[in-house]
DNA sequence: TTTATTAATCGTAATATTGCTATAAATAAC
DNA sequence: GTTATTTATAGCAATATTACGATTAATAAA
């Protein structure tokens, strides 16, 4: 099928799954590293980062943009993505609660 | 083509992608909560939480042991899944090291 | 106006994922 | 031995993802 049936999850449940399929890649990785790294960028940079074409790099770019892990800026004549400060903390957040939440099993 | 090329990035980097690929599914997250909130579980026992069928639970249970988030252990005649400790400490802080990298940038 | 530059989107192809039913394999209970 | 129980796997279909080249749209530079 392909498909997951988000309506028998809890809000909570599909907001980790969500994030965490948006890190799920060496490319998006790698984009949210170097934006890291140099503070701020523009795509045309990133497609020279990275072994995949701009056409790629855009689909990216916009995945970590839908999981609100970036945003981008209308720059003069290119884009600047820049990590999304607040969702950024928002993602560190709710995975560290998961995280967290396990202490030690008293089996297996 | 839907192929990643992993060779194209770094080991840091693929870890992270194969740890965050493995949590991006809201049955999988359903999953490990499950295993946190009682401290140990046998597979049948998940099938009647999840909303899926056992065949596909335990494609599930292989994605998580496979990224090494969880371990099975056979107990009897069933299966004793519970959360990887010393893994999922290293997901912790590798995870971390990553959101912790960043730190307000001075753009956008 | 014409020509670059930049980034998004369209269309396509290959591969992966999700999920099911049916089956297998292994042990436990009878 | 036969029959349950439990979990894994095979086989299949639908959908999603990854990636590309080509195109579009928008602005900047000439």
């Amino acid at each position: 099928m392909g498909l997951t049936k988000i309506e028998h999850y809890t809000v909570e449940q599909n907001e980790l799954a969500v994030l965490t399929k948006a890190l799920g890649h060496p490319a998006r990785i790698a984009i949210l590293k170097h934006l890291i790294s140099i503070d701020q960028c523009i795509c045309g940079d990133l497609v020279e980062e990275l072994p995949l074409s701009q056409a790629t790099v855009s689909q990216h770019l916009k995945a970590l943009k839908e999981a609100k892990l970036i945003k981008g800026n209308i720059e003069g004549t290119s884009m600047c993505y820049c990590i999304d400060a607040k969702n950024w903390k928002r993602a560190k957040e709710i995975l560290n609660q998961m995280f967290d939440s396990y202490s030690d099993a008293n089996c297996c």
